[in-house]
DNA sequence: CTGAAAGCGCTAACAC
DNA sequence: GTGTTAGCGCTTTCAG
């Protein structure tokens, strides 16, 4: 049962077999009669063209790999759909693969990828540093980031979420409701997204005339509810309780809320909390949470389209080779005036 | 910057190429010496070897096919990483790709994979009929498929979920806490799954000696928290209401509870209700959810697994060629006894 | 507009 | 144990 080649075809159609891959790939160079005729030959005959030999002719296999440190994280499947669906619409495939976190594991897996030699790499929320970005120049294999978490050199591609605006966002939502002792819940294990959402933080606070207090950043040992929970009991140890507390995500504040309750206070008639990322789990926890919505989906997208642009060879111009993109604020029933 | 070949580095070793490829894959028939010596300098010159190239020869890709329907699907994803790693350590790499339920997408999508070549497709939580997968047997690609949602003919790989004994674990449970009432929230649009999870919802009844009564079955439109609440406010205008309901999954688990929250009628007090998959989601909610989880991560797993145990010609006995997984119910506060 | 021929980088007979 | 050689299935000059 082997499989079809383009030499059945024109053996078929009796032409010669170069004629045959014009045809199928639309050459100008063709007369428009014998192009159709070959292409519904094809067509009828059942031939699949291989990727893999047109590959290691071309030296260019509609290949990307996406690397991103948990497949399960429910904040990253939304960027891989945009991420998908933009491939999907150029023709191209997506390998997926995960590190864990595992630099062991990362080696592997973009070694495992410039074996197969994809045309470019996206990576997303990952700690990768200059170094591994070096070691994939030097493969030729082109990259993107999404949001990552070590400061780069500002030549490389990325495109983030405007942290700096969303966390205005959330404090001009939580200033305008009347709160003055507003807590900041981090977690600092999350590298760079979280040194600038403290950072809009404490710049929203002293736009608004109210000063940053130390006892009100606490930190999370993760950046899970059970995080959220620790670091909001710290926050609860305090002689004047923060009326509000701005967290790091949406899990955290989940957390956060759990310990609220179990300090018998009431969110947000007690506490008003705010989340960041607007998982799913957002909407329907109880009460609902009050957060800021990344553009999961479209950073996906923009990262995808950038690789691509830059593959065409499409020049990326220098202004654009860091895209920032904004969500937009989510308001739900966490947060309240207080009392 | 052309790329280092076997070539290459056997001029630099003065050897032929074909030792360099011996060497390179342990091959037997090389000697210790020469085969450390070569292993040695291409690690030194930074050689990778091609597997477009190698694929093209050997007619194996060692990239298998994943298709999912919808990526964002929080179940999914646990099933994915159980599939990822297993691929991961046997030196596989991953295609992914989503069909989005649409026809056309799907065509095309195991298009691009039989283009690229795969050794193999897994298809997770899809709606594929017998019709497509005729199609990959006649294109020579082995299948494998993880809780299909149409029937398929028994000689087909696939791994389930095991849906009665999942019921019959959760009605159990109702049942012991002394529930009589108890309704069914469906979804019909699941196909297979939802069929199995009544019929062992009916059965679980049966055994019990508790009478099966069509008013309690409810059938949502979708099964997500909007079909949820739909399918419970028809329950709800029972004159008899049921004390307890079992949903088909998590998420309309969550809408049933917000729809019985609006009747101002509380869970578990005064009814309780039950979810499936146990998603993250299913931790955080209020109350709890009490719900069966489903071994996602081994389903995913054992797939994989079954796929490369298949491409490597050990013959899969015929009753291994479906197989059943089984999970653990999870108790948690959305279920209670009557009062 | 079409055909002939070379070669992408690797593997695997087949010789030696 | 090692080298020679012929492809795998396609694209792409270069001729015509």
């Amino acid at each position: 049962m082997a499989r079809l080649t383009i030499y059945d075809i024109a053996e078929k159609a009796g032409v010669s077999p170069s004629t045959v891959s014009r045809a199928l790939q639309d050459h100008p160079r063709i007369g428009e009669n014998t192009k159709g005729r070959i292409q519904a030959l094809a067509k009828e005959m059942g031939y699949v063209p291989s990727a893999v030999a047109r590959g290691l002719k071309t030296k260019r296999s509609r290949v990307l790999g996406v690397i991103v440190h948990r497949i399960e994280d429910p904040y990253l499947t939304e960027v891989l759909k945009g991420i998908e669906d933009t491939l999907h619409s150029y023709g191209y495939s997506l390998f997926l693969a995960a590190t864990q976190r595992i630099p062991e594991r990362e080696q592997e897996v973009i070694r495992a990828m410039n074996e197969r030699r994809v045309d470019g790499i996206i990576i997303s929320s990952s700690h990768i540093n200059m170094k591994r970005l070096r070691q994939l120049d030097h493969y030729g294999i082109p990259s993107v980031l999404i949001n990552n978490q070590e400061t780069l050199e500002p030549d490389t591609c990325s495109v983030y979420n405007d942290e700096i605006y969303s966390m205005n966002q959330i404090l001009q939502h939580v200033i305008g409701l009347g709160h003055k002792r507003i807590a900041y819940l981090g977690s600092p294990r999350a590298g760079r997204t979280n040194k600038k959402r403290q950072q809009g933080y404490e710049e929203a606070l002293r736009e608004a005339g109210v000063e940053v207090c130390a006892d009100y950043i606490s930190n999370g040992v993760n950046a899970r509810p059970q995080g959220g929970a620790q670091a909001m009991r710290e926050l609860l140890a305090l002689e004047k309780l923060p009326t509000a507390v701005v967290c790091y995500n949406d899990m955290m504040a989940i957390g956060a809320i759990q310990a609220i309750n179990q300090a018998n206070l009431c969110v947000p008639d007690d506490v008003s909390v705010t989340g960041f990322d607007n998982i799913d789990l957002a909407a329907y926890v109880t009460p609902p949470l009050t957060t800021f919505h990344q553009p999961r989906y479209k950073l996906g997208q923009q990262a995808a389209e950038m690789m691509l642009q830059a593959l065409n060879g499409e020049p990326i111009p220098a202004q654009t080779q860091v895209s920032i993109l904004r969500g937009e604020l989510v308001i739900r029933q966490s947060t309240a005036s207080p009392n």
